[in-house]
DNA sequence: GTTTCTTTCGAAATCGTTTTCGTGTTCTCA
DNA sequence: TGAGAACACGAAAACGATTTCGAAAGAAAC
């Protein structure tokens, strides 16, 4: 009942395994009748060759490794699913490693995928990560690297992203449209490049609707969790009163900041308005619902996928590789926070 | 640059083949001073035995598959994240594959797993799954197979569960105890075990408390989704008006009726209490904040781990496997809603 | 009828590790 | 001193697929 070999085929069929491995890849040596035989037979026993000892002749695992930051993650998930979905028609397997935003254990992760000999990596850089050895140890051994979302300026590995910078342009000029003047914002940390380019979105609507850019109205969550938006929202409204609008690095300190303000009876917004940013499921269910913007998770990880395998391909043919970066569309949300 | 093997450094060290190998795995037959040098040279050039010939030998690929109904779901995302974290001590990889609660994915991704040589199953049975042939077939193949949360009784493999009939009574009767007498439900689908489970947990808290069961107050929420929750909460309203609570198979559900009632300035829980199942992130956000029930899920995935790793050294032992049950504590969450 | 070319197949090497079984050397002890 | 035990090492056969190369047989050409 395990697992039958090209031998056991080659040995009901009268044929020699190397006849069969050839009639079942369609080498041209092999007739017309006796192909069909063999695949006949495989199809009836279902056979499907041992992807180990194919691996060992081809060095083709059909594994590749995927690196995300944080598992419980509403955006990350919808990457991962867009990524395995196309890995599958590609009949790819994938190996999801977590980083948990730390740079020792994405080095780890790093190695344990190259040690697995994983066809390529797709992953989406860690807060912390300040190095990039181990990328290039990657790169070193010739292996196809995909970033998504966070990304590295400094490695020149294929990437998919959206624009930030420009989507917390969008963010932060539609609060000015809806009449705020005294805008903060709760910024993410601050290595990561996503996170600085949505802090350069900001201070660029602001000089563009001629608003005065504060330091002190700037909050950074390094987590970029609930709790820190909720706290830098009751500073918000105890040490500044002027302030009628925040816009937040993602939509978990927004959603932490609504909470305190529901809680103050505080009127959202009207007295303060809020906008997050990565519009997570839970954006429009939180009352008042969150506006946000969008950005495209599955078709990201799909497109990461794709640009693996056109590497790959690449790579097979001895072709020079052509990195790409993808960038993708994001769209502004309008819900009741603003 | 790229990985050494065996071979390689035999002939660096002077050595055959498969000295190299015993002394890297301790066998008795090399000597402390051979074992020493070969160890030190090893550590050296930072030597790891290619995993897929390992395998060839050894048919123990070092994976294990997952299989979960859902990837953007909080509760599982956590099962996920023990999963790995036991795996990774014990230097397992893991492959995670997603059903979307489809009966036949679900039998796809089991063909796909057993392909791949995994060394074992985890995994949470899908809503629609109404057959187990798929399941035969694991074990028939002898593979440890592990559910978690979801399982299936007339399969007698290892299991890590909760009590969802005790879980349930216990929040029916919270609302009880809160002074509601005419407790709606919100079910699940027909076909999964913790679905069902969990309506009879809603039932017997009614009978051990005198309240009457009536039918037309369970409403049935085949997608376990927000809209339904919003759905069911509007009919609650609009057409019977007497139901002061309600108890959700999950906190999506309940996070929708929420949603609904406060839109339409229904007083939670004054007027109708709410309470879910899951203790998702999102319920302690919400305003008010969703009153639960906690499941453990990180420990549910390193208990399932823990239990496949067992059965796996039973089975290499040639012992008999025994085949557990793990039953969780869950706990209730007390808050605004309820 | 001999040569040449196709067509069709199979032997064997290879990937890198594990493990069985020998073999040669040294040591122990009567 | 010689027999047996203990010790250290290596040759070789797996594991299952891929692929190169050669060979047999029939077809085609002169």
């Amino acid at each position: 009942m395990s697992n039958l070999t090209l031998k056991d085929i080659a040995k009901t069929l009268n044929l020699s395994i190397t006849t069969v491995s050839k009639a079942l890849k369609d080498y041209p040596d092999v007739s017309a009748k006796t192909k069909e035989r063999v695949k006949a037979y495989a199809k009836e026993v279902n056979f499907t060759p041992n992807a180990y000892a194919a691996f060992l002749r081809t060095q083709e695992s059909k594994i590749i490794g995927v690196i995300i930051p944080r598992l419980n993650h509403y955006f990350f998930s919808n990457v991962l699913r867009g990524i395995m979905n196309a890995a599958e028609e590609h009949n790819y397997m994938v190996i999801v490693l977590n980083s948990e935003e730390s740079y020792e254990l994405e080095q780890k992760q790093v190695d344990r995928l190259l040690r697995q000999n994983v066809d390529g990596i797709l992953m989406s850089i860690a807060d912390s990560t300040h190095e990039l050895d181990h990328i290039h140890k990657i790169t070193k051994q010739n292996i196809p690297l995909v970033f998504f979302d966070k990304y590295s300026k400094l490695s020149n590995s294929s990437s998919v992203i959206i624009n930030d910078q420009k989507a917390a342009f969008a963010a932060v000029e539609h609060l000015i449209q809806q009449g705020k003047k005294n805008i903060a914002h709760f910024r993410g940390p601050l290595l990561p490049q996503n996170s600085i380019d949505r802090f350069l979105g900001y201070r660029k609507a602001l000089e563009h609707y001629g608003l005065e850019y504060r330091k002190e109205w700037v909050f950074r969550c390094d987590d970029i969790s609930s709790d820190e938006g909720y706290a830098y929202a009751k500073t918000v409204v105890e040490n500044h009163p002027e302030i009628d609008a925040v816009f937040a690095v993602a939509d978990m300190p927004a959603i932490g900041a609504i909470k305190y303000l529901n809680e103050q009876k505080i009127a959202i917004p009207e007295q303060i308005a809020v906008i997050g940013f990565s519009n997570w499921k839970i954006a429009s269910l939180i009352t008042p619902s969150l506006s946000t913007i969008n950005q495209p998770g599955e078709l990201m990880g799909q497109k990461a996928f794709e640009l693996f395998y056109s590497e790959l391909q690449q790579l097979k043919k001895g072709d020079k590789v052509d990195r790409q970066i993808i960038e993708l569309d994001t769209d502004l949300i309008v819900r009741s926070s603003t």
